[in-house]
RNA sequence: GGGGCCGUAGUUCAGUUGGGAGAACGCUUGACUGGCAGUCAAGAGGUCAGGGGUUCAACUCCCCUCGGCUCCA
C-alpha cells in the first residue's frame, strides 16, 4: 500500500465513523511557549485545556511534525526522525475509551489487516477499563496485552492540568530485531515492538497538590506515525526504506561521491524537516525556530561532505521533497521560489563557515600535534565561537592520528546549557500571567473597534498581581504587537488607573491597575480607555500594515512579518530579508507608504471565515486555524491582512509616516523602527534641530582652529565662507511633513547631514594643515636649538623648555634634533594649555623622568632609551630642568 | 533570553607587560618599453566601528551602544 493510500484511507475510515477531517496546523504553532508543532492534538490543546469550545465533537487529522529531542538518533535507527507526519483522530467529551479501541482494532486489523499474531498491546498497569475493553469487547488474549508503568504509558502536558492514561499498539518485527532477553516486550529499548499507535485517554485533572480529579469533559488523543505503520503495511521494517523516503535517498546517493547508508538518512530526513520548515515561514537566524532550521541545514551539509559532495546540493535535494509532497501539501509548491532561495544562501554561508572554521583547526592540530590529542576547551572553541562542528573536528583529527578531549569538550558544553537554562527559568518568571487559574473565567465580550467607554461589570479579580476581569470591556489586551490600552475604570466615585492591559488565550481581557481597594467582584463600573494614547497607536497600527506592504513591493515577496510592536510611541517591524536596505530602498518604502497616506484609503474591517479571507488574497500569518472567524483588514485596494488589532478610519489619519532606523536582528532578519502621526513630526523636527545644533558646535570649533592657525608661522588665512543655517528653514521642513511631501523632507534632511559632513571634512582639513605648520615650525625651531646643545662632563646635553608644543611635535622635534646632532642627554618640556608634556631621551632617561616628574607634579614611562610623559604644574618646568642637569 | 569571537587603509589582514599606526594587493604619478604586460621609484589613502571611563599617555585595559559571525535554550 502507497504512503498517499494510507493517508487517505485513515481519513476516509474516521470520516465514516461521524469525525470532521481538518487540515493540519503549521509547524510554527499559534501557541507562543511552544517552538515547533511536536505534535498532532497540538492545534486541539486549548480545547483540551478547556479554554475553547469545540466546532466538531470528532475530528481527524494528518498533522506535520517536528521533533529534535532525538536528532542524534535519525539515521542511526530505523524508526526515528525530525519530521514526520502523525495521522490522529480526536473525541472532544464525545466517545471515549471503548469506541476509541474499537476504531482502532478496526482499523488496524480489518482495514489494514495487520495479522494478529503480530500485534501486541500495551495499557497502562492501573488502567483495568482498558485492559477489560481489549480483553472482553476485542477479544483478545491476555498473553499479548501487558500492562505498563506511568513513564510509559500515562500522558500529561505538564505538571498540572488534563492527563490520562494511554494504550498503546505494537507491531512485532519478529525475534531476530530483538535484544533476545527473556523478558523482552513492548516498552523495551530494542527494535522488535515498534510503537505504531498511541491512543491517549484524556480524563483527570491533576492540580498543584498532584491530586487527580476526573474531568466532565473527558476527551480522546492518538496518535500513528505515517511512516511507521506504512513500514508495517509495505513490510519493509524500517521507515527510511518505505516509498516515503526511497526516492529521496535515490536522489541524494546520486550527488555523493562515498555514500554511506547513514549520512543518507540524516540528510533525506533533514531535507524534509527544512523545506517544510521553510514553507511554514521559517528562516535561518541564530534564534529560536530559525536556528533549529539553520542546525539541521548544517548538519545536513556536514552529512553531504562526509559522502565526498563538496557543491552546494541541499535546494535541489529540496525539490525532490517538493515533488514528493506538493500533492498532499500545496503550499510547498507555492513557496518553491523561496524555499529553494534560502538553502542556496544558507548552505553557501555554512560552507564560508566551514572554510574558515578549517583553517583555524590546522592551526590547533598543529600546536597539538606532539601530543596526539586536541583539549576539549579548544574543540569547543571551535565549536562554540565559530560553528565549526564537532563531529568534524574528531574526525579531521582522526586523519591525523590525533583525538579530542571529550570530557572535557562535554564539560564545557554542559556549562553552556546549563547558563541558557538558568536564563530561561529567570526570564519565565517575569511572565505576570504565569500560574494564574483563569479555567473558570469567561472570555470578555471586547466592545472596544466601536467604544471608547463602556459600562460592565467585575467578572473576576485577581487581587495579588492587581488585575480585574470585567464582562465586556472597551481595553484592547496587548496582543499582536500592539500594546495594550491605558485608561480608567470608575465605581461610583472611586477612581482605579489602568496601566497596562493583557490578553489572555481564550480571550479574556486583564485589567493591571495602580490599586484595588473597595472594588469586588459583580461592582458595576465605567471603563474608559485613554483615546489619545490609543488614536496614536492606532496611526502606527494602520502605518505597520502599509509598510509590510510597501516592503513586499519594493525588496520582494519573500519579505514577511518575523515580529512587531505598535505603540502610541513608535512602530518596530522585523522582517526577513536578506541584505541591509540601501538608502534608496529606505526613502521608495517611505515615499510609498506617504503615498497611500495622501490618497486618503479607506481602512475596513471584515469579518469572513478563515477560507474567505485567504480567497480574498489576505496575508496569512501564523496559526490560524481553517474554521476560525478572522478579522480581515483592508486598506483601500492597496493591503489586505488578517488582524485583530485596532486601525484609524483612513490612510489619511496616519499623518505621515518616517523611517528612523533600519538595522540587522540576525542573519536574515532585519529590524525597522518608524514613526507615524504627531510622533513623527515631533520625531523629524527633533533629528533636524540636533543636526543644526551639531553644525553650530562645528562652527564654532572651525573658528577656534582658524583662530590659531592664525597665530601660527604663517601670516596669511583667508576666511572661508561658513554656512550659517537659518531658523526659517525649519519652518519650510514643518510644512513639507504638512503636506506629505516625502521627497522634500528627505531632501532636506539630506541637505542637512550634507552640510554636516561638509563641515566635518572642512574641519579635519584643517586640523591636518595645522598639524603640519606646528611640524614645520617645530623643525624650524630644532635648527635654532641646535646651538644651545652644551657640554656637560663630556656628554652633550640639550635640556630645554619650548611653548606650546603637542606631544606629537615634541617627538618630530627630538626627531630632527637627534638626526642632526645625536646629544646622548635630551630632555624637552612644552608647556601646553597649563598642563606639561616631556620628552627625555638618554641612557637613563627613566631615572631623569623620575626626578623631572617630581617637580612638575607627573610622570612618564616608555622603552628603552626614551620616556614620555606629562605633569601639572608648568611653572616647575625649568626647576625640573635643573634637577635633570643634576643627575648628568 | 544567556554566552563566545570579531570590527585597524579601497580589499585581505599584522600590530603584548599601554609609550611614534604597519604589510601585501589595489589606486595615483613618474621612469624603462613602439604599445600592453611587466619592473623600479615616489605618493595619496586611517574619526584604529561609535560613545564614555581609567591613565601623564589607550588601537591596546574597563563599561555601554551599533554592526558581522557563532553556540546554547
Amino acid at each position: 500500500m502507497k504512503s498517499s493510500e494510507i493517508r487517505d484511507k485513515y481519513l476516509k475510515f474516521f470520516e465514516s465513523k461521524g469525525h470532521q477531517v481538518l487540515p493540519g496546523s503549521s509547524l510554527v504553532p499559534k501557541d507562543p511557549t511552544v517552538l515547533l508543532t511536536l505534535a498532532g492534538m497540538l492545534q486541539f490543546k486549548p480545547i483540551f485545556l478547556g479554554m475553547e469550545k469545540p466546532e466538531h465533537k470528532r475530528a481527524a487529522t494528518v498533522q506535520r511534525c517536528m521533533r529534535m529531542n532525538d536528532i542524534v538518533n535519525v539515521g542511526q535507527t530505523p524508526r526515528h526522525h525530525t519530521f514526520f507526519e502523525m495521522l490522529g483522530n480526536f473525541s472532544f467529551g464525545d466517545y471515549f475509551k471503548k469506541e476509541a479501541i474499537q476504531f482502532a482494532w478496526e482499523l488496524i486489523a480489518k482495514e489494514f489487516a495487520i495479522p494478529v499474531t503480530k500485534l501486541r498491546i500495551a495499557v497502562f498497569e492501573k488502567d483495568d477499563e482498558a485492559y477489560e475493553i481489549w480483553r472482553q469487547d476485542i477479544g483478545l488474549p491476555k498473553e499479548i496485552i501487558y500492562r505498563l508503568g506511568e513513564d510509559n504509558n500515562f500522558w500529561a502536558a505538564g505538571p498540572t492540568g488534563p492527563c490520562g492514561p494511554c494504550s498503546e499498539i505494537y507491531y512485532d518485527l519478529g525475534e531476530e530485531k530483538g535484544c533476545g532477553k527473556a523478558d523482552c516486550s513492548p516498552g523495551c529499548d530494542c527494535d522488535r515492538f515498534l510503537e505504531i499507535w498511541n491512543l491517549v485517554f484524556i480524563q483527570f485533572n491533576r492540580n498543584e497538590k498532584g491530586e487527580l480529579l476526573p474531568l466532565k469533559q473527558k476527551g480522546i488523543d492518538t496518535g500513528m506515525g505515517l511512516e511507521r505503520i506504512t513500514a508495517v503495511l509495505q513490510g519493509v521494517g524500517d521507515n527510511f526504506e518505505t516509498d516515503l523516503f526511497v526516492p529521496l535517498i535515490d536522489k541524494i546517493r546520486g550527488y555523493a561521491k562515498t555514500p554511506n547508508g547513514v549520512s543518507l538518512r540524516i540528510i533525506a530526513d533533514h531535507s524534509r524537516s527544512i523545506t517544510n520548515l521553510i514553507a511554514d515561514g521559517v528562516f535561518p537566524s541564530n534564534t529560536g525556530r530559525g536556528y533549529v532550521l539553520r542546525r539541521l541545514v548544517r548538519r545536513a551539509v556536514s552529512h553531504g561532505r562526509k559522502c565526498g559532495i563538496e557543491r552546494p546540493f541541499l535546494d535541489e535535494v529540496a525539490l525532490e521533497v517538493i515533488a514528493m509532497m506538493g500533492d498532499v501539501y500545496p503550499h510547498l509548491k507555492e513557496k518553491q521560489q523561496i524555499i529553494k532561495a534560502v538553502i542556496k544562501e544558507e548552505e553557501a554561508s555554512f560552507l564560508t563557515t566551514l572554510d574558515k572554521g578549517l583553517e583555524l583547526f590546522t592551526e590547533i592540530i598543529g600546536r597539538f600535534a606532539k601530543e596526539k590529542m586536541i583539549p576539549g576547551l579548544e574543540a569547543f572553541k571551535l565549536h562554540d565561537t565559530f560553528g565549526f562542528p564537532i563531529e568534524l573536528t574528531v574526525e579531521l583529527a582522526a586523519e591525523k592520528g590525533c583525538q579530542v578531549e571529550m570530557n572535557e569538550y562535554e564539560a564545557e558544553m554542559a556549562k553552556q546549557r546549563e547558563r541558557a537554562r538558568q536564563s530561561g527559568i529567570e526570564g519565565g518568571k517575569k511572565n505576570l500571567l504565569f500560574g494564574l487559574e483563569l479555567g473558570q473565567v469567561k472570555p470578555t465580550q471586547f466592545t472596544g473597534y466601536e467604544k471608547q467607554s463602556e459600562e460592565s461589570k467585575v467578572a473576576a479579580i485577581f487581587p495579588e498581581q492587581k488585575l480585574v476581569i470585567l464582562e465586556k470591556s472597551p481595553f484592547y489586551g496587548q496582543s499582536g504587537g500592539q500594546v495594550g490600552d491605558t485608561g480608567l475604570i470608575t465605581a461610583g466615585d472611586r477612581e482605579y488607573l489602568v496601566m497596562n492591559t493583557l490578553l489572555a488565550p481564550p480571550g479574556i481581557i486583564l485589567h493591571e491597575v495602580d490599586k484595588l481597594d473597595g472594588l469586588t467582584v459583580n461592582a458595576k463600573v465605567r471603563a474608559t480607555i485613554d483615546s489619545a494614547k490609543r488614536k496614536a497607536t492606532e496611526a502606527h497600527h494602520t502605518a505597520t500594515h502599509l509598510l509590510h506592504k510597501a516592503l513586499r513591493e519594493v525588496l520582494g515577496e519573500h519579505v514577511k512579518q518575523a515580529g512587531s510592536y505598535v505603540g502610541p510611541d513608535k512602530l518596530r517591524f522585523d522582517f526577513s530579508h536578506f541584505h541591509a536596505m540601501s538608502e534608496e530602498e529606505i526613502n521608495r518604502v517611505e515615499e510609498l507608504v506617504n503615498q497611500q497616506v495622501k490618497s486618503k484609503l479607506k481602512v475596513e474591517v471584515l469579518n469572513k471565515s478563515y477560507k474567505d479571507a485567504l480567497k480574498l488574497g489576505a496575508m496569512a500569518l501564523f496559526g490560524e486555524k481553517y474554521g476560525d472567524q478572522v478579522r480581515v483588514l483592508k486598506i483601500g485596494e492597496y493591503s489586505i491582512e488578517l488582524c485583530g488589532g485596532t486601525h484609524v478610519k483612513s490612510t489619511s489619519d496616519i499623518g505621515y509616516f518616517k523611517i528612523a532606523v533600519e538595522g540587522a536582528l540576525g542573519s536574515g532578519v532585519r529590524r525597522i523602527e518608524a514613526f507615524a502621526g504627531q510622533a513623527a513630526k515631533v520625531a523629524i523636527i527633533f533629528k533636524a534641530k540636533s543636526i543644526f545644533d551639531a553644525v553650530s558646535q562645528l562652527i564654532e570649533k572651525y573658528k577656534l582652529l582658524r583662530n590659531e592657525k592664525s597665530k601660527l608661522c604663517v601670516g596669511q588665512v583667508t576666511e572661508a565662507n561658513i554656512f550659517e543655517i537659518e531658523v526659517t528653514e525649519v519652518d519650510r521642513l514643518a510644512k513639507a511633513i504638512d503636506t506629505l511631501d516625502t521627497k522634500a523632507v528627505n531632501n532636506y534632511l539630506e541637505h542637512l547631514y550634507g552640510r554636516l559632513d561638509w563641515l566635518k571634512e572642512r574641519l579635519a582639513k584643517e586640523e591636518k594643515e595645522i598639524e603640519q605648520l606646528r611640524l614645520q615650525c617645530a623643525s624650524g625651531l630644532a635648527d635654532s636649538l641646535l646651538a644651545e646643545i652644551k657640554e656637560v662632563h663630556g656628554k652633550k646635553v640639550l635640556l630645554k623648555e619650548v611653548a606650546g608644543l603637542g606631544m606629537e611635535e615634541l617627538r618630530s622635534l627630538a626627531d630632527t634634533i637627534n638626526q642632526k646632532a645625536q646629544p646622548q642627554v635630551l630632555a624637552l618640556a612644552s608647556n601646553q594649555t597649563n598642563r606639561v608634556s616631556f620628552l627625555i631621551l638618554a641612557e637613563n632617561a627613566k631615572q631623569l623622568a623620575d626626578a623631572f616628574g617630581r617637580e612638575v607634579v607627573g610622570k612618564g614611562g616608555g622603552k628603552g632609551n626614551k620616556v614620555e610623559g606629562g605633569g601639572k604644574d608648568p611653572t616647575k618646568i625649568q626647576a625640573g630642568l635643573a634637577a635633570i642637569s643634576q643627575l648628568i
